[in-house]
DNA sequence: GCGTCGTTTCGGCGCTCACCGAAATGTGCG
DNA sequence: CGCACATTTCGGTGAGCGCCGAAACGACGC
């Protein structure tokens, strides 16, 4: 064996993480930005629960997902922006070539769901990060090493017309934290997210637009906003990026 | 199977051409932008000719490699610059992390090469395109199907005292075209570029820095490039790229 | 405590695939 | 033509790996 390259085991450990339909499989549906259980990922790619977690397993011991163990079900995320960006360049390359209208409709379908969209049952983007500042700010929610609903809080809620007890018994905490694709930072998850997340939708105060994800923040939810949690509508642009 | 992501076998085909270290070998050599044969390829993964041609088969029907068929042997280049730009992303994802001082070396190496390198024995880069723009325009080289020198031009290299029949009989066309990786356009090859080069690096044209095949054109040969082939200083310089 | 459910471990099956050596093909040169 | 050399084809071998089902584990909720 010459000189060679000492580091195209490491390139071919990598890419072999990739390399499996399965695995493939996985990591596209993760890029977007959810955490899935272990269960959900295998029913989506039609393997046993016994192989999705051997897989699973692989990914995250390489690097390119993380887990998060939460009594009996374990989440997985993509571990960082970096790594989706690969996954997706990867995709891109391997998908359809150029596509005309393809990638300039990809673009604004991006930022769309960078300013507000559905993450699971809440809301995430832009929207969910003001949100959860919003309500952190107003002293209802207390971010320690979890998330949770200040007495105001719950008292908030329920002045807004939502019963968090009713959203389906004790089976889920009221507030959780859950990192945010685009921001990088956690919002507002759990049953609590989640009622937010259909009061808004019932209250008008967002919709859905395409069959995509993505939300549309109405004139009528930017009034509600500011009065009900101070937020500014400056607070719903993507200001931090420098793209066009 | 339920819904799932259709573009999944094309991620995992196209991750699997990486995900073996001989391929991956071979990919990374031929980073360089050079053309390799497939023996060099082999002898330098250290695997047997035949196991490198069945690879080699592979990534080009994977589309990641072009071949060109040249006698008996089989020359293979990376396909495009955008596939050279996801096999170096690859590599830098697997590689160390944020390699403090290398990132930044690596930076200034990549433009020495995009300004002066040699490719095999002949020169490239900016000033390889340079020169055979310069040799075109002075009718010394007519560009057709292929590369051939005129009759002036083969004038002219004997007159720069190159003798091109002493450079090892006639088992290789006297002139031919390479494709240039940073420039993507078609540099001087054949037994007048390797000429060429032994010439430019005698005289003391350019320098060799570095245990790379960058290039440094001397103060020197930038006069004698001007005085011999009208080549001004502007042309050796990176203009076209809007990188800093 | 006991059933339910998400997850993991284990054993085993079958297929793919990287590898080699030997022989075949094809090209260039004397 | 015949040798030399680069490359390819063709078996054949062995290892790795994806897959499943059954059983074990552990958390949850009644």
């Amino acid at each position: 064996m010459p000189s060679s390259d000492h580091s195209a085991p490491q390139l071919a450990a990598l890419a072999g993480l990739l390399a499996d339909a399965t695995r493939a499989t996985f990591c596209l549906a993760l890029l977007d930005g959810r955490a899935w259980t272990g269960g959900e990922l295998a029913r989506y790619a039609g393997v046993a629960p016994s192989t999705a977690s051997a897989h699973l397993s692989q990914l995250v011991a390489g690097g390119l997902l993380v887990e998060e163990r939460q009594g009996r079900h374990r989440y997985i995320r993509i571990a960082n922006p970096q790594t989706a960006q690969l996954i997706e360049d990867l995709a891109a390359f391997s998908g359809p070539p150029p596509a005309p209208t393809g990638t300039l409709k990809a673009r604004s379908v991006g930022t769309a769901l960078a300013r507000a969209r559905t993450c699971y049952d809440h809301l995430a983007g832009r929207l969910g990060i003001a949100i959860t500042d919003a309500l952190t700010a107003r002293g209802l929610l207390v971010q320690d090493s979890g998330f949770a609903l200040t007495d105001d809080g719950l008292g908030w809620f329920a002045a807004q017309g939502m019963d968090l007890a009713a959203s389906g018994g004790s089976r889920r905490p009221v507030a959780r934290p859950c990192l945010d694709w685009t921001e990088r930072r956690p919002h507002l998850s759990g049953l609590s997210g989640a009622a937010l997340c259909r009061h808004a939708l019932e209250e008008g105060w967002c919709v859905r637009i395409g069959s995509q994800r993505a939300l549309k923040v109405t004139d009528e939810g930017t009034r509600r906003l500011h009065e009900l949690l101070g937020i500014e509508p400056e607070e719903l642009e993507l200001a931090p990026t420098g793209n066009p």
